[in-house]
DNA sequence: ACTGCCAACTAACCTATGTTAGCGCGCCAT
DNA sequence: ATGGCGCGCTAACATAGGTTAGTTGGCAGT
């Protein structure tokens, strides 16, 4: 079974088996890591480097306010992260959400790998701009979007990005987001997600079923809706080949 | 004269001579360019690869709605972009606000040099990995920050990162920053940077002098007022060497 | 000197989001 | 079955920041 970092270095087009293997034989040991227990601690120097095989978590920073920004969401095949190949404290943490599979990548050998294969080395580049790319969007969309389209935004985000990874791509988010992760994320509080996701559900763009799932009923008209363009993702395969596929009409 | 990008990447610690002059010799051309003029436009394909040599520019994205959100300021020793090594269309502008001397470098002669010298590459990686961090903390200061404190945030990044290129340390902003780029940077509305920034002023923080240029009084007062702290700029130079240095006491 | 323009300032009013609080449901442990 | 706890929901109220608009002051062009 191909792993989720390959899928999604793929989205951008070219990487051969060979340099897909190279990669891989780079996992110097798999880790299991249980929902809620930090992979990465603000302020901790450590110069570790992986995966995300199964599972997602989060990067966020923990305010002496006792409140806590998310800067982003980790989903399997994503990488984190360059920082642990330079020798600096991390700058914020990072935690499980649900169970993980994490991947630890052998540094020396992924730097000698990076030398050797230029397409490696630009998937990885890719990798690189694409997370800045999910960062800037992020920026837009706590700075100058109001809540209602900043969660839709967001989303729509995580149905696409867990697609590249070789996830559902009909809509559904299996992991449960409790509304404070989705207040923390977005810049809101718990309570006003609640307000905002029954807007969405009353408008029918969005379903909750068990245990908190969500479900974007009609991925188009949510994209429509909230003026969501998916370029900064940076993918090579159109719009509409991926994003679109499988939703439902509602 | 040591351009900013020298003295930038030195702020990590080690970047020989040699290393500085390999680097140097990149430049493919000098660019003047005016200010309010664009250096890159939102999905354009352009492979341009660059350094600030002199004068501040802004990376922005403008939404459909017409409103505007700059994601960080270009400032001299800033590098714009790694985007240009892959062949992807931009997901966001970038524009000069003063005028501007760019020089923009070889790629291909700035890929081998990445390959051969290990000192240099890794003085580039670390300036993506504080790029990455100057998103993140833009990410947190939008999303959980009262407008004081954005603002206050703001100025004391801006005041540390022109110093790290060599400009002014004594708290002074030289550039005449708008009401409007600081809204639009902090995603507030000019009027209430206004408000805000006469707050400031009556609490003997900041002064407004000639031209609209800003300084900071007292960039101490200022760090503790804010609960700024600088981590996220992966300085291995501690604080108070640079960051308090010439702040006078209001 | 006069005019026009642009940016900043301020005040009055408006609204999106935050805060606090009370209720209900589903799950786990006993 | 029962109780408690964590999470979500909703309502009522509070406030930070947005909007609109009128005023001022500096600078450029004539």
């Amino acid at each position: 079974m191909t792993s989720p970092l390959v899928l999604r270095l793929r989205q951008q087009g070219k990487l051969s088996d060979q340099g897909a293997d190279a990669l891989m034989a780079c996992r110097a040991r798999n880790r299991l890591v249980g929902p809620g227990q930090s992979l990465m601690q603000q302020s901790e120097k450590m110069r570790s480097l992986f995966w995300i095989e199964s599972g997602w978590a989060i990067r966020h920073r923990n305010l002496a306010s006792g409140r806590r920004q998310i800067l982003n969401l980790l989903l399997p095949g994503d990488v984190c992260d360059l920082q642990g190949l330079i020798d600096t404290p991390a700058d914020h943490s990072v935690t499980a959400i649900t169970s993980i599979m994490l991947c630890e990548i052998d540094p020396s050998q992924f730097l000698t790998l990076l030398e050797t294969s230029p397409e490696v080395a630009t998937a990885m580049l890719w990798s690189v701009v694409q997370e800045e790319g999910i960062l800037r969007e992020h920026i837009v969309r706590i700075g100058r979007r109001s809540a209602r389209i900043r969660l839709a935004h967001l989303l729509l985000e995580l149905v696409r990005r867990q697609a590249l990874g070789g996830g559902p791509s009909d809509g559904i988010i299996e992991v449960p987001l409790t509304r404070e992760v989705l207040a923390d994320c977005l810049g809101l509080t718990p309570v006003h997600i609640s307000r905002t996701l029954s807007e969405l559900r009353r408008a029918g763009l969005v379903a909750v079923e068990q245990r908190g799932v969500l479900r974007v009923l009609n991925i188009t008209a949510l994209a429509r809706h909230a003026d969501y363009d998916t370029r900064y993702l940076h993918l090579s395969i159109p719009d509409h080949a991926l994003d679109m596929a499988g939703a439902g009409q509602a």
